[in-house]
RNA sequence: GGUGGGGUGGCUGAGUGGUUGAAAGCACCGGUCUUGAAAACCGGCAUGGGCCAUUAGGUCCAUCUCGGGUUCGAAUCCCGACCCCACCGCCA
């Protein structure tokens, strides 16, 4: 959620902010709904001030006189009452207009509410202008020494390549039909050595960012109230994207939603506290099953393992303090842990800027970790993948938009309350991270060499299949 | 699923219609004392918002889970929602 002080004062900020995003928001209407209600609460106040005044020099008076009225009887009986009924009607009158202006307060308030809900962060100055993701700027690339994306495949490793989609047909490690089956399109099973390989790198990438980088490791809800999606920034904006578990309709309490990374749990956790200052920086990384509707994806990556409704992701967070320079710096550090985490396992990856257009309502900048997979990408002269990056991690930075939803502070040195700054990148979700493993690891034998940083959750197994 | 009990400040916990924004204790901050620390003692200590001054602050409004209601006046009474706890039943 943006400042509304902020956007007091500095309106076009947001109004460019929004249009760079490409995100529809009626910024002007906001404000003018700000200025509306702040008179009517103005006015409101003031007649409840004047209520409050009466109502302290009477109301003793009345009480008074109605115990008087008790024993007293015939003409000043008459009196008394005569006397109470006077003083009680000066609040009463200013009771009907403050209730008056209480309403008015109450038919806008609704429309304001969703408003500053919608109004996304603007994008940092340096992030650079764009539409799609095809605006992205690639800042940096890596290859481990045995193979170089720019060149073939076949250069690379002597041989034509498969796709993960035929490697895990032809190793059995995944079933996409019984996965259909059972809960329909974009649904899988993991069957065998393929199970054995998830396990093992979420397990790599969980212990490596806790043992390596001192996260502290979480078990979070997967399934939460919407005050918890809307406070984590996914909603209003993802509300499409999130499954629904409407409980109320059966009797329960309240809706539930499935979250779709472990990001929600993992900054939900402080929602509503104020945070020892000392405690800061706070990491946690959680590894937790993420669910995912794709609406409006339909017919893109609609093979293999690539956009699936569900997934197992280690998430990192980062919580700090209310600093630009220091948010910065664990941006850098957090993008950082992953490159380590993919050097690790010698896969090619690059760095791309994401475009103004690219990011979400709740980030401020953001850069896409891409790795590279030989079977993705438009066909060769031979009919075959000749290869492309595809996304596998995401690194963003929100200043306190988050932590404002979250109403998540600390006190600063004169005491003051201060919303935290928050970061979150992924350090590997899975099965994606398959696909740029089976593939770039694959023999031509059609056996895939288990990368040595992944043997030690594999029970020490080298290779899959051959 | 059944039956009870309960939601008050950072925490514990008083408070059943009228200076109660709220006792007391703990925690925290400042001071006295001390070589230093502890103890003791003294003092301070909620949050959000509007307006004015913007260096300090002043002032008004709201807030005792939330939303309605009763009342001249509600932490206190009524209704609803949400949440929590205990016991029984079932259960990975």
């Amino acid at each position: 959620m943006i400042d509304v002080k902020q956007l007091r004062s500095d309106p076009q900020r947001f109004i460019d902010g929004a249009r760079d995003k490409g995100i529809d928001v009626d910024v002007p209407r906001l404000v003018k709904l700000d200025e509306q209600m702040r008179a009517l609460k103005t006015k409101m106040e003031e007649r409840r001030a004047e209520q409050n005044r009466i109502s302290k020099e009477t109301g003793p008076q009345i009480g008074k006189l109605k115990g008087q009225l008790k024993s007293a009887s015939g003409q000043a009986k008459a009196a008394l009452e005569k006397q109470i009924r006077e003083l009680e009607e000066r609040p009463a009158r200013l009771k009907g207009e403050i209730q008056g202006l209480g309403e008015s307060l109450a038919k806008l308030q609704p429309e304001f509410d969703a408003l500053l809900l919608s109004v996304p962060l603007p994008p940092d100055p340096d992030v650079p202008k764009g539409k799609t993701a095809d605006d992205n700027i690639e800042i940096k690339t890596w290859h481990p020494k045995w193979f170089d994306p720019k060149k073939s495949f076949k250069q690379n490793k002597g041989f034509a390549p498969k796709t993960h989609i035929e490697l895990v047909r032809d190793l059995g490690l995944v079933s996409f039909e019984r996965g259909v089956k059972m809960a329909g399109t974009r649904h899988y099973v993991l069957t065998g050595e393929g199970m054995r390989l998830h396990q093992a790198v979420l397990r790599f990438a969980l212990d490596f960012i806790t043992t390596e980088h001192g996260f502290k490791a979480m078990s979070v809800p997967v399934i939460v109230r919407q005050e918890c999606m809307v406070g984590t920034g996914f909603f209003p904006a993802g509300r499409e994207q999130a499954y629904h578990i409407e409980e109320t309709s059966r009797g329960g309490g309240h809706d539930l939603y499935l979250t779709g990374t472990g990001e929600v749990g993992l900054m939900g956790f402080h929602q509503d506290e104020i945070l020892d200052a000392h405690s800061l920086p706070l990491k946690y990384a959680t590894v937790s099953t993420c669910f995912r509707r794709e609406a409006g994806a339909a017919g893109k990556d609609t093979a293999g393992l690539y956009r699936i409704h569900q997934f197992d992701k280690v998430e990192q967070v980062v919580i700090c303090g209310a600093d630009e320079a220091e948010s910065r710096a664990w941006h850098k550090k957090m993008i950082g842990i992953v490159e380590e985490l993919l050097q690790r396992l010698e896969l090619p990856y690059r760095l791309l800027q994401c475009c103004t257009g690219d990011l979400g309502p709740k980030n401020a900048d953001m850069i896409d970790v891409e790795s590279w997979m030989p079977g993705r990408g438009p066909d060769g002269a031979d009919g075959r993948p000749t290869g492309a990056y595809g996304e596998t991690h995401s690194a963003s930075r929100l200043y306190d938009f988050q932590c404002r939803r979250l109403n998540m502070r600390y006190k600063d040195e004169k005491g003051a309350s201060v919303f935290c700054h928050s970061l979150n990148n992924t350090v590997l979700a899975s099965p994606r991270i398959l696909i740029p493993i089976l593939e770039m690891y694959q023999n031509q034998d059609g056996s895939v060499t288990v990368p040595t940083a992944l043997r030690p959750s594999m029970g020490g197994a080298q290779r899959i299949g051959g």
